[in-house]
DNA sequence: GACGAATTAGGGCGATCGTCCTAATTTTCA
DNA sequence: TGAAAATTAGGACGATCGCCCTAATTCGTC
């Protein structure tokens, strides 16, 4: 059953690998090299890149679910949920600094790619999207949230793509201030007229 | 002297192929392929794939640079200058649909790599902001000018991004209404009070 | 402890990568 | 027109790519 564990093992550093250097210019030696496994090994457990490919989209997936879950449950308001999203950029700022949002750059090189996990990788999106208007959905009507989670989306989107080429700390700020001041804003006229 | 036509029909042929397809996997012999050349007369013009790299860079710093000036020329305001570029997305939807921006799927590119030409790629979004930047100091106070200019980019990235995902008309023009309503905004406020 | 299954190691396959070389051809211009 | 320069073609280099095979080792189970 020690399969099993190496098998993670490889996903968990292809996952890596693929959103540090991108899907394509990864190879089975960096994955295997990284593993400390033969790529004898290597083959054992995945024929062909585009599997473990899908099996990185399956666990990026998997954990945005539970990260997901968790500020569902640590978090009582919807403002304070989507708040948590916002959130990501300044943890993670680190890393977006150097190589982007995993889940934009990667359904970006696949598109280009034109990949047949493409698809899956853009599930990823909806699986935020979706979150988010359920979110959404408790502070305007449920026409709008949708709407307001492609928002969202799309901006967090453009300021880590900024963020990651020009490396500004206070562009990065900026952004997210503003999105909570936007955030507040459509959660304070909840109950009132029309913006 | 019709080595000069080559070469430059060689760079274009590398620009909309590392566009198309992204720079790394794009090869030597696919652009050899696309100019109808050999391999052999493509080495003569070009040692290493750096160095087409770093002219196509130009290359699309020059066309960013005359499309730029002449909306200066053919547009009066600043305000109707500043509309000339949110409406790339809209002409270039089809591109960006299959492909992603240009500039900021290159400049995401190179970041993974840790390419030497990256900040050269960064420049061609500076290109955008400074102009931005030039066009936003005649309607706000200037200390405001590039805060809106890296705003409005960072915005575009996000619906290009996030259009080259969903591939969803209605959000994009959601998105292209949105910002324009948001410049309205600003240059309707020129000389009243703030927001 | 033995035996079948799961796992590992290591090498080799053809193809393609970026790069480089040489020789033939075309162009330029005294 | 003839020699020098610029341009082109085509192939070959070593390295690496994704992928595949076989043999050895470890593991689980009776």
């Amino acid at each position: 059953m020690a399969g099993r564990r190496t098998r993670s093992e490889i996903v968990a550093a292809a996952d890596e690998l693929f959103y540090r250097m991108g899907f394509e210019p990864t190879s089975f030696a960096d994955i295997a090299e990284k593993v400390n496994i033969s790529r004898g090994n290597f083959y054992h457990h995945f024929k062909t890149k585009d599997e473990i490919l899908n099996e990185v989209i399956q666990k990026r997936a998997a954990d945005r679910r539970t990260m997901l879950d968790a500020w569902e449950q640590e978090e009582s308001t919807p403002e304070r949920r989507i708040a948590r999203f916002i959130d990501i950029l300044a943890i993670n700022c680190d890393k977006i600094r150097l190589h982007g949002c995993p889940i934009g750059t990667l359904t970006g090189e696949l598109a280009k790619l034109d990949h047949p996990a493409r698809e899956e990788a853009t599930a990823l999106f909806t699986l935020f999207r979706n979150w988010l208007s359920r979110q959404f959905a408790q502070l305007v009507p449920h026409k709008e949230a949708d709407r307001l989670a492609m928002e969202l989306l799309a901006r967090s989107q453009g300021a880590a793509t900024l963020y990651n080429a020009f490396r500004d700390d206070d562009f990065l700020r900026r952004e997210i201030a503003a999105m909570k001041a936007w955030l507040a804003g459509i959660s304070a006229g909840r109950k009132s007229a029309h913006d």
